[in-house]
DNA sequence: GTATGCTTTCGGC
DNA sequence: TTACGGCCGAAAGCATAC
C-alpha cells in the first residue's frame, strides 16, 4: 500500500493553529529576493478551490486569494521533519517492508502479514489511518493494490483522507479509463509526445505495441510505460539508504554574471553542504554546481577527483573554478545558484594515511 | 560487444 | 500580463576500458 499525507506542510500547520482550519492556508518557499518573491509549496484544499497549486509564484496565489481572508506561511522545514520521522515509526510498524519516498510518502510492504488478502489489507489500511489521526492528528490517503504502481494511483483517486482498494482482478478497469498522467514517470512533456501516438489512456497506452513504444522513448521507459500501464510491476518495496548526494540552493539578490558576486553566495552554501557532510562522517568524490538562469533555464557542471577528500577549501576552490569557467562563457545572467557533492563514501581514515603518505 | 564511470538533464515531491 | 524554491534520484548520452 501507499501512504500519502495530505496537503503535508498546510496540514501540519492547521495543525499547530487550528483558528486557520477554515481559511485558505499557502505554506511558501520565500527566496528573500523581494517581498513576496518564491513559490507555493503546499496550500490546503480550500486554497486550492481558488486554483492555488504547488509550484505557483507567490504573487499569484495572493492574486487567486485576493477577495478572501487567507493565511501565508513560510515553511518550516525541521519542524515538518520531526513530525515526518514520527509518523514514519508508526508506519514502518505496520509494514513488512518499508520504503520512504520523500518527506510524506511511503510504501508498506503487507502481503506477509495480510497473507495477500486484500480485506485484511483494507483493514490494515484503516488501523493505520487511524493510528496517524490519533497519534499524530494528521489524516493521511491510502492507496491498496498488487504492486506500487497500482498502490500510488489508487492513493490519489480520493483524497483527502481517502482510502482505495484495487483487487488484482479490478486493476485493468481501474487503470484504462484514466489519463496516462496519472502514472509516475509520465510527465508533461510524455504525456504531449503520447497523445501525438493517439495516446491518451492507460488503457490506450496498454494496448500500444511494445516495440513503437521502444523506439519513441527507449528500452527504459518504453518498457516501463508498457508493463505499468497493463498493471504489471516487480519493483520491491525496499527500505531506503541515506541520501547519495547533498546540495545547497540560493535565490541571489540580483541576477548576476560576476564571480565575486556568486562567490560570496556559493562560500556560504559550501560551508552548509560540508557541515551536513561533517555531520555524517563522509568524504566526496564528485563536486557539481547548479545555475538557474534568468530565464529560469538550468545549467549544471561537474568535476570529479581521483580520490575523496572532506576539505572545505577544496570544496570551495572547486565550485569557484566551475563557475569561473561557467560565468565567462554563459550569455545570460544567473539568478540562483547551487552546490552539490556526490561520491559520497566513509572513507575519512583511509584518505588520511594516503594524504600523509604522500 | 559489454561494462563502467562521468556529465548533464529531467522530473517528483 | 508577468510573476518562479530547494531539494533529491533516475536516466540519457557520451567516453573509455576490457
Amino acid at each position: 500500500m501507499l501512504v500519502d499525507l495530505d496537503y503535508f506542510y498546510a496540514q501540519i500547520e492547521e495543525r499547530r493553529n487550528p483558528s486557520i482550519r477554515d481559511k485558505p492556508v499557502v505554506v511558501c518557499v520565500y527566496s528573500g529576493r523581494t517581498e513576496d518573491s518564491g513559490v507555493v509549496s503546499t496550500a490546503n484544499y480550500i486554497a486550492r478551490r481558488y486554483g492555488v497549486r504547488s509550484g505557483m509564484p507567490i504573487v499569484l496565489a495572493k492574486k487567486r486569494l485576493k477577495d478572501v481572508e487567507s493565511v501565508f506561511l513560510p515553511v518550516d522545514h525541521d519542524y515538518y521533519r520531526e513530525i515526518s520521522d514520527r509518523i514514519m515509526m508508526i508506519l514502518r510498524g505496520n509494514a513488512d517492508s518499508f520504503e520512504q519516498v520523500g518527506i510524506d510518502e511511503a510504501y508498506l510492504d503487507v502481503s506477509q502479514r495480510t497473507g495477500g488478502d486484500f480485506e485484511k489489507a483494507a483493514a490494515l489500511a484503516q488501523l493505520v489511518k487511524s493510528e496517524v489521526r490519533v497519534q499524530e492528528g494528521l489524516t493521511c490517503s491510502i492507496g491498496v493494490g498488487p504492486n506500487k504502481v497500482v498502490a500510488k494511483i489508487a492513493a490519489d483517486i480520493r483524497k483527502p483522507d481517502g482510502l482505495t482498494i484495487v483487487r488484482p482482478e479490478e486493476v485493468k478497469g481501474f487503470l484504462s479509463k484514466l489519463p496516462v498522467n496519472r502514472l509516475i514517470g509520465v510527465g508533461k512533456k510524455t504525456a504531449e509526445r503520447l497523445e501525438g501516438l493517439g495516446v491518451r489512456t492507460i488503457g490506450d497506452l496498454a494496448g500500444y505495441d511494445l516495440q513503437r513504444l521502444i523506439e519513441c522513448f527507449g528500452n527504459s521507459l518504453g518498457a516501463y510505460l508498457h508493463n505499468a500501464s497493463n498493471g504489471i510491476d516487480d519493483e520491491p518495496v525496499q527500505e531506503r539508504g541515506e541520501a547519495e548526494s547533498i546540495s545547497r540552493i540560493a535565490t541571489l539578490k540580483e541576477d548576476t554574471l560576476d564571480l565575486g558576486v556568486t562567490t560570496q553566495t556559493t562560500d556560504r552554501l559550501c560551508q552548509e553542504v560540508h557541515e551536513r557532510l561533517v555531520q555524517r562522517g563522509l568524504s566526496f568524490k564528485s563536486v557539481g554546481i547548479v545555475a538557474v538562469m534568468k530565464d529560469l533555464s538550468i545549467r549544471t557542471r561537474s568535476k570529479t577527483f581521483e580520490g575523496p577528500t572532506d576539505d572545505l577549501e577544496v570544496l570551495r576552490g572547486t565550485v569557484k573554478e566551475l563557475f569561473e569557467k561557467f560565468l565567462a562563457e554563459s550569455k545570460v545572467e544567473a539568478r540562483r545558484v547551487g552546490v552539490r557533492i556526490s561520491g559520497l563514501v566513509k572513507e575519512k581514515e583511509a584518505q588520511k594515511r594516503l594524504t600523509r603518505f604522500f
